[in-house]
DNA sequence: CATGAATGAGATTTCATTCAT
DNA sequence: AATGAATGAAATCTCATTCAT
């Protein structure tokens, strides 16, 4: 199914930019992003691509191979990208906010948690499998980032996986909007540095 | 039709313990929640009921209006309880612990952001709403506590939305399971300890 | 099921203006001329009558019953109202006037073939004979006027049966209207004149 | 979706005559004129096709369009078939017979208005739109011959569509049928005589 | 006289999936 | 590699009708 590496010679010439299958893997996680994986139907990825609903099937088997394979590729660029923000070399609150400022940038916010309900009835075991491995890996990079600043004394002691956890899901309220429509605070910038905060210093003193 | 009241005198020959109308808010309450609200047909609902589907629709006109008082239900309900414990006349952070570890025992896990993304395109605006204000109170009773115990000095000055909003984001680590199934903690205790602890104390010391 | 007579006595206190009866009738008749047999439900009856369904079925065992009734007591109303405009004694072509003037006027055009198709499969035999009839009745009286005037010498002799039905249908020319909802002539009274001008004399000279 | 022209060279192995497409239109058509749009459901439309639902609605988004294509197809047929009749190079009764005689040989009584009204909760504007411009349009092939003939002095002067329209109407009679089942007249060739006849003398002398 | 509750049958529509070409 | 045609199964919703009260 992996067909990355680019064919010798000269290409064809007619260089279309993207792949057919890469195509329908892109427009397939947005829309899932979007809506869900219910609502949206291999019709509506079909017709996005400008190919038919046939294409999409000589790509992927059924509808949930489609979701899983679209879920875990993302889950893996997202993971080479904290692992790039949290390499650098700056004190650890500093990579933290540049993680939460990416994280809010971002037009979608991915809940993974609402995904796996949705498909818990339509996946596979394996494919839950998959999904839940990709996204253990994700934590896993904060988790690691954690405990380097442990071991270096940047932060205290503690629970790194629950440090992990805790800071993406504190990012969650970032997206946030109550019935008008209001977030918690009206800027990305300040909404970023002050969960960033809560997270560095809890509710006490 | 609402007659929760016994009615006097001796009861009907049939003195179904609930009205039809309750049961099968109650059932769809509990399936949308286990399943979320598109995996869940009216045929579903009706059946678990001992209902036929035409039942259903006698109550509730569309699965959207099901949907919505099922939620909003749910959520005054939930309001309630939460305003009830921490009402109790104890420290802050015994109340929280309390509240947190109610949340956790239950068993099914309350994702209303996924609710909400799911349904988008099949509730009516006004639904949608509903929905907003409902959480929206949900979260004001927590809010009001920690404005309380700022003014008593019990905790410092700070963003009370925000510190509700995390408190609630921070709950949802505990029902994470990685991909061999276990949780963060081993236990509810720990869990609920360690969650509150974090929240408390912040990442930093 | 006729219950026409007034009580004898003092009427109750709550002298309701019609009873219940009537009023579905009623609403039923016009519900039925605006809209068609199939697009009429009874719960749509039994609402704009104030009552619920249950209401509507103890006084007609089936819609189809109801429909029936309400076409056959339509008919033999209309039948009344054409027998004294035609009774009038006045030449025939004002009669003719007036009869048309007086159909064209309705709000609600009646169109009796639709509505034999829509509801024959639908109805009993004997309900279609029921309406069958009743038309025949409607049509009589004009054929009879029409004998008169010929046995008058008013009118040449003729076909008169094929005489009632024409005019009939050439008054359906007056409630059309074209793609711009425009009528063939602008105002009422003149697409009475024209219409039976026409009728009177024919296309050749 | 046309592919009117035969493919070039050896045709496919499974050469049925109809395309799929044509055959549900040609079958919803009459199903239609017979019965009426609501009695007619997607799935007789089906059975009598020899498909299954799901095929119809491959070709038709829903049924209102399925109603409004077979319409506006036979109203096109129609037009084409009234152009024909009356370009014949004859005296206009003589051609108006034979548009006469055509219409009422043909099995079903084509009852637009009937239609017009039970498909009007049904339909969208546009579609009631294509309808009402596909009926004018048959209209005005007769207007126009009654035009002509005007202006030939076959006929005196007169308001054409006045004309047209009478015409039409007037061969309604010829489906009358009375609570006995006997038309008018006993046989289809008097039937037009004396309709035709009706129509260029009128009912006096 | 009137109703609220309930239902069975059926309508429209959607959609993941297959298959021959 | 891609498609058009077709389908089975299921989902949402409607409605005439019944019945106990």
């Amino acid at each position: 199914m992996q067909q990355e590496h680019r064919p010798l010679g000269r290409p064809r010439q007619d260089h279309k930019e993207k792949p057919t299958k890469n195509v329908i893997l892109d427009v397939a996680t947005r829309l899932f992003l979007e809506q869900g994986y219910q609502v949206v139907s291999m019709d509506d990825v079909a017709k996005k691509c400008g190919v038919t609903k046939a294409t999409v099937y000589y790509y992927y088997k059924t509808k949930a191979d489609l979701f899983t394979d679209a879920m875990v590729q993302m889950m893996i660029r997202i993971r080479k990208r904290i692992f790039d923000i949290l390499s650098a070399d700056k004190p650890l609150k500093d990579r933290l906010l540049e993680f939460a400022k990416a994280h809010l940038q971002a037009t979608v916010d991915i809940d993974l948690k609402g995904f796996m309900k949705e498909a818990k009835t339509s996946l596979s075991k394996d494919q839950l499998q998959q999904m839940k491995e990709a996204e253990d890996k994700m934590y896993e990079v904060l988790e690691q980032a954690l405990i380097n600043a442990m071991e270096k004394g940047d932060i205290p002691q503690g629970h790194p996986k629950l440090g992990a956890h805790a800071f993406v899901s504190l990012l969650t309220v970032g997206n946030y909007k109550d019935s008008d429509q209001k977030p918690i605070f009206p800027s990305i910038d300040e909404m970023t540095e002050q969960i960033v905060d809560f997270y560095w210093n809890g509710l006490a003193k």
